[in-house]
DNA sequence: GGCCCCCCTG
DNA sequence: CAGGGGGGCC
């Protein structure tokens, strides 16, 4: 399987659908497990991304932050850093292709100030809280772009 | 049953 | 990241 080559998916969607992963792995000869794994990848990815976002949602509360739209994420933010040195290690993208697809930004910031409201507000007391935020989130995958498909993606990365 | 997702571990 | 358990949905 494809370790990195589903990190850097990680920029494009959260939740591809098994259906979806198949379509963008041609290569690979899919069975029972290999499906179940590139499936946990995706969940283990969307941990470490939440950890990190439930982290600096609650550093910003203490920073005395006041309005989650004064959370603002750019791709010098260290968050970013953070979540690129995890999912985009060598900078694959950056060196093979333009750069990390803009709305990932987007999607950073808005989980954030997801994680933010709920902080600041005490929700993150309830029982299930993160699970609202995470239907939120869910909703802003993007297509994966085509060169995805293309036998030669990994050489390419070289 | 089968498929997913999340949670917690190691 | 992989394993294993719990719970929801069809």
């Amino acid at each position: 399987m494809h370790l990195r080559k589903a990190k850097l998916m990680f920029f494009w969607v959260r939740y591809p659908s098994s259906a979806v992963l198949k379509m963008y792995f041609p290569d690979i000869k899919f069975n029972k497990n290999n499906t179940a794994q590139l499936v946990k990848w995706f969940s283990n990815f969307r941990e470490f991304y939440y950890i990190q976002m439930e982290k600096y949602a609650r550093q910003a509360v203490s920073e005395g932050v006041k309005n989650a739209e004064d959370i603002h994420v750019s791709a010098d933010s260290e968050i970013y850093r953070v979540l690129n040195l995890h999912y985009n290690r060598n900078n694959h993208i950056e060196v093979w292709r333009p750069q990390v697809p803009p709305n990932f930004r987007f999607v950073v910031e808005q989980t954030l100030r997801e994680f933010f409201k709920a902080i600041q507000s005490g929700k993150d007391t309830e029982q299930s809280w993160k699970k609202s935020i995470y239907k939120i989130i869910s909703r802003l995958d993007d297509p994966v772009p085509e060169y995805f498909k293309s036998p030669n993606f990994l050489e390419q990365l070289e």
